[in-house]
RNA sequence: CGGGGUGUGGCGCAGUUGGUAGCGCGCGGCGUUUGGGACGCUGAGGUCGGAGGUUCGAGUCCUCUCACCCCGACCA
């Protein structure tokens, strides 16, 4: 491609409200252009990186014997309300009526259309295993679309799905899946991580997430370096002290005036935060009120909280709420509430004679016990796991990071194919539905992960495997017609004869620098200049991106030599990121 | 949806007590330049997000509205 053609031009600076780095330097190099919040356009440069990661996904998913189709964006309703997502979903499903009235939805994942198909392309054991995937859009109507790429509303993302006859051969397709996963994301250079992760609005059994390092990831994880134990902050825990074996006291009122927080009332009367119990109030989607208590030096996990009253959503209660139940915002107890279910977490439970609230404006409780003074619905863990507290496992400190998840893969379970009634027959000729697993990769979310993780102060470092060019060729002619731009003409004739990608910067206009601005913004990984000054002793330049110094090779020897350089920076990549040769 | 912020040529910005819109970059032309974002001359490009209002007069003040960004509840 020459760059004096290239559709989509380069930027000295990025529009002001673009904050994310990866969003800065795919805008600034001319390879994505917003269109509307959360909604992009991807020109031919970002496109290339795009195509390439969707090239790694394909052939590490056809490697685990997946099979490439496609599936339409636009569904019927019906199929949506076979499955009972087209309720439980909310907002973020675009929704739209056809000319005949009939309700339509916008494609957000593909379980219903697989398990559609399976009611009639699959009828026998003998048809399993299989897996299936497709690349296609994807439109969710996200809350809020944020951080560039990395969260948008419409994307394109790799969905596969497998389909086993039982539990057993689901956890082979999981782990085929896993491995694929690991390989795609190395080839594309990325630092991860896998850890266990909530199943959310996919239903199932299990799901893992493949999280990326990035101090401008969305997510929380926890990880434990020296048991391996990770796991997302959603559904992370820790290991609890032992329980305190303490006598009962009796119940006190005492007066704590201008405490309505647990630092507040802690330092009132001189106690430490975990000899306090703090109450969060919330508003079910359902409408029921969910009291959750939880020892003042904790917080409350809002997702281990939602699974544990199945409930899809929650809010925090306003003030008038919290009083109608008879507690008191600031001051509130789970003692004497009604019309509430009160969720209590462990530590409470383990942790006699509490400090809680005594339901009016600055009063607490003393000595406030779990089954003597108040009864729960639930006990359970609803306790978030924050950095530095001890792992599950080895009790070791973890340490909290800050990722952004690139892929997920579920354990579905039959939740689909039953629903749809996608069944297969046993050798015994007995009726079984199909057990099947989901999983996911945003190709673009890959894309702007790669340039959160792989830049410098001068633009983007690609991996070689997903660069849009494997060569920046640079001329510094004069005219268009001279020998040096004849001398590059030349080379970048040669170097796509021979296979090499090069984006050539053919620009007489532009000067030197301008042009090695680019050259490093863009990103690809190695850089070649033909100038008249080396030309003058039959040599041309080569310089890697991530390379301080070039070298000088023979205008004669260049294609071998540019080969043999991008050979030697692809397998550092491999070598970098674990990869056999 | 709650909270905060921004809308002025393609991009980055300025615009005073309300007085008829400007700078840098970029873009076109001509010339001089050419190894790390060159220089001169010249030219094009703006219903100041939109609507309504106040006023002799609105980019500026008021009301409404739209869009976008950031922080919170969701996810590839």
């Amino acid at each position: 491609m020459r760059m004096s053609h290239l559709f989509g031009r380069t930027l000295r600076e990025a529009p002001g409200d673009v904050e994310l780095i990866s969003h800065q330097l795919m805008v600034r190099a001319g390879m994505v252009r917003p269109l509307g919040a959360g909604i992009f356009s991807l020109l031919p440069l970002g496109w290339r990186v795009v195509r390439k990661v969707e090239q790694v996904i394909r052939e590490e998913m056809d490697a685990i014997g997946g099979q490439e189709m496609l599936m339409p964006v636009v569904h019927p309703a019906d199929i949506w309300k076979e499955s009972g997502r087209f309720y439980s979903v909310g907002p973020e499903m675009a929704r739209f009526k056809d000319r005949n009235d009939r309700d339509m939805v916008l494609a957000m994942t593909h379980e219903e259309v697989v398990a559609d198909l399976c009611r009639t392309e699959i009828n026998s054991y003998r048809q399993l295993p299989q897996i299936v995937y497709h690349l296609q859009t994807k439109f969710r109507d996200e809350p809020r679309a944020r951080g560039g790429l990395i969260r948008v509303r419409e994307f394109t993302m790799k969905d596969s799905y497998s389909l086993d006859a039982d539990e057993a051969g689901l956890d082979v397709s999981y782990q085929l899946h896993w491995k694929a996963y690991d390989r795609i994301f190395r080839r594309c250079g990325l630092k991860f991580i896998v850890v266990g992760a909530d199943v959310g609005m996919m239903g199932g059994s299990a799901s893992h997430e493949f999280m990326a390092f990035s101090p401008n990831g969305e997510d929380t994880i926890l990880i434990c370096s020296s048991c391996n134990y990770a796991a997302n902050q959603e559904v992370a825990t820790f290991r609890r002290e032992p329980p305190v074996s303490e006598p009962q006291q009796p119940l006190e009122e005492v007066a704590t005036p201008n405490t309505p927080t647990i630092e507040a009332l802690a330092e009132f009367l001189g106690i430490p935060k975990s000899r306090t119990a703090k109450a969060v109030f919330y508003r079910a989607g359902s409408g029921r009120f969910i009291f959750a208590v939880i020892r003042g030096d904790l917080e409350v996990n809002e997702t281990k909280l939602r699974k544990i009253v199945q409930e899809g959503t929650l809010i925090p209660a306003t003030a008038e709420e919290i009083r109608g139940i008879g507690a008191e915002p600031g001051y509130g107890s789970p003692v004497g509430v009604k019309e509430a279910t009160i969720v209590v977490d462990e530590s409470v439970r383990d942790t006699p004679n509490l400090v809680a609230g005594a339901n009016k404006p600055g009063y607490h409780l003393k000595n406030v016990n779990l089954g003597r003074d108040y009864q729960a619905d639930f006990v359970a863990d609803i306790a978030s796991a924050e950095d530095g507290f001890p792992c599950p496992n080895c009790g070791e400190p973890m340490r909290a990071e800050r990722a952004i998840e690139v892929g997920n893969i579920f354990k579905l379970g039959t939740r689909y194919s039953e629903s749809l009634g996608a069944r297969y027959l046993d050798a015994e000729g007995k009726e079984h539905p199909i057990v099947m697993g989901s999983y996911g990769i945003g190709s673009g979310r890959v894309a702007a992960t790669i340039v959160e993780q792989r830049h410098d102060e001068r633009g983007i470092l690609w991996p070689y495997e997903v660069a849009p060019f494997h060569v920046s060729l640079v001329s510094l002619a004069k005219e268009s017609t001279d020998e040096t731009a004849q001398a590059a003409d030349r080379l970048y004739a040669d170097l796509q004869a021979a296979g090499v990608e090069v984006l050539y910067d053919d620009r007489v206009d532009q000067s030197a620098g301008v042009k090695f601005a680019d050259a490093d913004l863009i990103g690809n990984p190695l850089r070649v200049t033909v100038s008249p000054r080396t030309l003058k002793q039959g040599q041309v330049e080569l310089k890697g991106r991530s390379e301080s110094e070039a070298t000088l090779v023979p205008l004669a020897d260049a294609v071998s030599a540019i080969q043999a350089k991008l050979a030697a920076i692809a397998a550092a990549d491999r070598a970098a990121a674990g990869l056999e040769a």
